[in-house]
DNA sequence: TGAATACAGGACTGAACCAGTCCTATATGT
DNA sequence: ACATATAGGACTGGTTCAGTCCTGTATTCA
């Protein structure tokens, strides 16, 4: 499905609840707001505070704060906290040099890994000011380039030696 | 990690295969050329066939094909043969109503419909003929609108009253 | 100082999902 | 008939995920 963890869905509200306020939010807090249960909210938030997307304050009057401002925290830096680095495949981790038994005669290796990096690249310039406010849809949108024309005439005929 | 699933991977570079030839290839063959074990390689297809992204035909001399040229078959449809339709976020399903225990105070929602819209469009319009030649990059990139000021202008003051 | 508050770290469990194999049935070509 | 090759599904071990709970530490305030 292609899908964030539940964890990571709870991490970017949680964080988008944040970024409404330069105040301290108690976990417990932020738990009732959101309805998410308390132990999972706390554990989610201890994460992002060890990834540095949140500042965290012990003792009373103590909570969470978002570590910068809300315009400069990208969303696939949420995710990355909770599940690691983005790899759709793989083959497309870029931060391990993670290798796939097939790697060596894979002819689609390569395309992935530039699918990853657009997928990267547009879930890091989205923040989380952009997701407190629905006007993400005039942010995103994929483009293809003018090489279009080019790319029909390939996928025309595959079996082409187009070397 | 936002990965798609091991069987997915293989779904492509099957189908990244077969678009090479118009000859129908035998699950023994396409698993003996790409090094992916037999049973695996035939379960993988058979989903693929019931899906209708290859077809099949029996018996001897049989094998697979794509069921369309190549170029015409978005890889967004073979990665929905093997792991259902794509959503990002639970509430992101566009072929279900599937209902987010959180959805009625979730302010997240709206935005992860329209992230995943983007991957989605973006994922249909890479085909098979695309991931046989390193001619994605050319093809995909996440452009950001002409409302980025305005974004900015948002994001400086998240938390004023932006109603 | 001592009590209350709130985060830090990690252990633990049941459930769900995934990867991979195998068996039986059916269709096709020689 | 017989060999070939897909169709469908059952089955299993392993891994990951969601969620809880316990112990420890830092901070505030009376
Ligand atoms: S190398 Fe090929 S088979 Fe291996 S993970 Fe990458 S795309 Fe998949
Ligand atoms: S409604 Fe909100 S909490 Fe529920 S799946 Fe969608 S984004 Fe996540």
């Amino acid at each position: 499905m292609l899908r964030i963890s539940k964890m990571t869905d709870y991490a970017v509200v949680l964080a988008t609840h944040l970024a409404a306020t330069k105040e301290p939010h108690a976990a417990r807090d932020l738990a009732l707001e959101t309805q998410i249960p308390e132990p999972t909210t706390s554990k989610v938030l201890k994460q992002l505070s060890r990834a540095g997307v949140v500042a965290s304050q012990r003792g009373a009057k103590g909570g969470y704060t978002l570590a910068r401002p809300a315009h400069e925290i990208g969303i696939e830096e949420v995710i990355q906290a909770i599940e690691g680095p983005i790899a759709v495949t793989e083959c497309s981790d870029e931060s391990t040099d993670s290798l796939c038994e097939y790697e060596p005669n894979c002819g689609v290796r390569a395309n992935w890994q530039r699918i990853n990096h657009a997928v990267h690249q547009a879930l890091s310039q989205i923040t989380l000011a952009d997701m407190a406010f629905p006007f993400v849809d005039t942010l995103i949108t994929i483009a293809r380039s003018g090489k279009e024309a080019e790319r029909a005439r390939l996928g025309e005929s595959p079996q082409g030696d187009a070397h």
